[in-house]
DNA sequence: TTTGGATATTGCTATATTGCGATAATAAAG
DNA sequence: CTTTATTATCGCAATATAGCAATATCCAAA
């Protein structure tokens, strides 16, 4: 997205906008949703279910990876991605705090 | 950012995406906790703390209104900008709600 | 060892975003 | 009416992102 300037902003905002711009993709939003419904979730599976091309979804899969939003187990010739439940809440932590924090003072 | 193929998603999806797409940058998040500890916010003053020029915060302030988050009242010539509290908190229950729901059914 | 299925990576195009200088618009003050 | 201060808009350059076809990798089964 063009340079953005991280480097005048503190370690908080950067970490929040990481975080949010994880999430800022509704193909992304969806994967989440269809990951959690899932026992087992297969990659092609989710290639089916949204339809998007294969390569867009395993891009996908590793941007959520990058934060550990989820996680991959290798289970022979598939990969059963799950949503990891610590860094998950951990977010919703975060973000919760985000908003109480910046609305305490509000006109 | 590329062609996002929003027409695939359902309503809800889009507007979580549009929604963390607008917190999703570090400027931004910066401007909105530095609002919320004003009384009176004026845009020149956002300008010396940001450390960003005047057009780029009339941009950031442009995308925090598409949303609503924010509303910036005119006070002669200058304009009081401040978090805009009841989408706040609605915008805070539904990442609540997306978060609470998507992790529900999760391995 | 070869085949076939599943996922990841590469390389590309089209489009979006960030940030800024120049400039316009607006309104109070002189 | 003109000046001055504040904010918004325009237009640009640099970079990031979304999506896909082609291809590579990996592993189990034959």
């Amino acid at each position: 997205m063009g340079i953005t300037k991280t480097q005048i902003f503190n370690a908080e905002q950067n970490e929040l906008a990481v975080i949010f711009k994880v999430l800022s993709n509704p193909a992304r939003i969806a994967i989440l949703q269809y990951i959690s419904q899932q026992d087992a979730c297969i990659c092609n599976d989710i290639v089916d279910e949204i339809g998007l091309a294969q390569p867009t979804i395993s891009q996908h899969l590793k941007e959520l990876k990058s934060i550990d939003l989820i996680r991959g187990e290798i289970e022979g010739k598939t990969v059963c991605y799950c949503i990891h439940l610590p860094k998950w809440t951990a977010v919703q932590a975060s973000l919760n705090s985000f908003f109480d924090t910046t609305k305490s003072n509000c006109c």
